[in-house]
DNA sequence: CGACTGTGTATTGTCGACAATCGACAATTA
DNA sequence: TAATTGTCGATTGTCGACAATACACAGTCG
């Protein structure tokens, strides 16, 4: 599963599910269903393209409109949704064209993280990702698409948190959720399995060797593999 | 001046001031709070740290809270405020150490920005360039630091808007934006003027030539250099 | 004298209601 | 018939009111 979605941009570093207490402590309802209205897009629920009705959520929550707008307009801030005035918010999809330019920055980002992980990462986050490695092997042998889908987004997830940066996560969090935004959804990475296993198993050395400027190419490539498959997978449906 | 903060992210390219009737149309209340709110915070008419009142806002703008707090929402996702459960949004402070996280990502960004101007940039929006290059020059002259400033981030601006990648402009933009936090305001880059100047010429000398990988190191060093400055600036508060 | 507790006020969080607007469909007319 | 106009239901935009909470301050007790 990716990392949840925090509107606070406080995720909790280690995976662990705080507890209900906390949560709706720290957390205001807009801020709960913000998390919750990202993760129905996210999942597909609310389809690409789709009107979000605010009754209709706010009868699901169990809440007035008013925290619902909020939520919203804080989602159309980060283009997840976009909003037209009177008419209602939409759930935003991406042009091939826009999903290249998320890319064109996505490269730069990524050799800036296959950078400061070759200076950063510690022994402990290096098995953390062999370990990821190895079950993303487990799931190609298996021709487990789904599993691999989402261990691979976990990788990434990792590597960025790991470059030990949180401006640099954040913006990288919120380009890739623009690209499952993507019209053509499922073949963002058009399946491109095998080929990511020595990619990423290349990019792990790179950062084990402490070789940064390997690690920064490697991992820049590795994004621009990605958008290749992803053009590949388009043009094949065009 | 900065260019106009637009919730919706379209900006104007021509820099055009639409009629009011085309903005009240296109843009809802919240998002025309939304900007106003941020040029108060840019402006540091709202002080950084300070809490900011809901309802003294409402008062001002003559609505009523709902918009105000939607409008802080989206302000908040942009991380130009924080927000405590029940007790209010504060004007985000960033320390020195976020403003590096935040530099790290720039700097990066600056250097796409470079390559890619080299490639696209038109010769009328070279011109431009230009043009600023010599007010700044005049500026410089006159010893008029606020005229500088100005256009320094005019100047930026122009940059990573002919850079023609609009998530790139999107990114970059709420990253400088989130620099101006910085609690040393004034400071954040300490005074480079002169300095900046030749720095300024040589990217838009690269450019012209269409040589891209030395416009990204330049433009990139040049990110690097506003760094230093201002770790120097901060430094020598301290 | 210091710490604790109980009030009061200011502010935020949430809600339900009403006005404004849009889109669709029916009615009208040339 | 085709185009225009009028009307209606649904949905969004905005508001004012009330509840919940936090903070400051006075009062109390050891």
């Amino acid at each position: 599963m990716i990392a949840a979605a925090s509107p606070t941009g406080t995720t909790s570093p280690t995976g662990t599910t705080r507890t209900a207490l906390q949560l709706v402590q720290s957390n205001s309802l807009p801020a709960l269903v913000q998390i919750e209205i990202e993760q129905l897009i996210l999942r597909g629920e609310l389809a690409i393209g789709q009107r979000v009705n605010e009754s209709e959520l706010a009868a699901r929550f169990g809440t007035s409109r008013g925290p619902i707008r909020e939520a919203l307009r804080a989602l159309e801030e980060s283009r997840l949704v976009r909003s037209e005035k009177n008419r209602g918010v939409f759930v935003r999809e991406i042009s091939i064209a826009e999903a290249d330019e998320i890319y064109d920055v996505r490269e730069a980002l990524d050799q800036l993280i296959g950078e400061r992980l070759a200076e950063r990462a510690t022994a402990p986050q290096l098995r953390e990702l062999e370990g990821l490695l190895a079950q993303m092997d487990d799931a190609t042998a298996a021709q487990d698409v789904n599993s691999y889908h989402a261990l691979n987004l976990r990788f990434h997830d990792l590597l960025v948190e790991f470059a030990g940066n949180s401006r640099l996560t954040e913006s990288y969090r919120k380009l890739t959720k623009g690209l499952l935004l993507f019209r053509l959804r499922g073949l963002q990475d058009g399946g491109g399995f095998a080929v990511s296993g020595t990619e990423h198993r290349a990019v792990v050395e790179a950062i084990a060797a402490r070789d940064g400027v390997r690690a920064g190419r490697l991992l820049r490539q590795h994004a621009a593999e990605s958008r290749a498959r992803m053009h590949k997978a388009a043009c094949a449906v065009n």
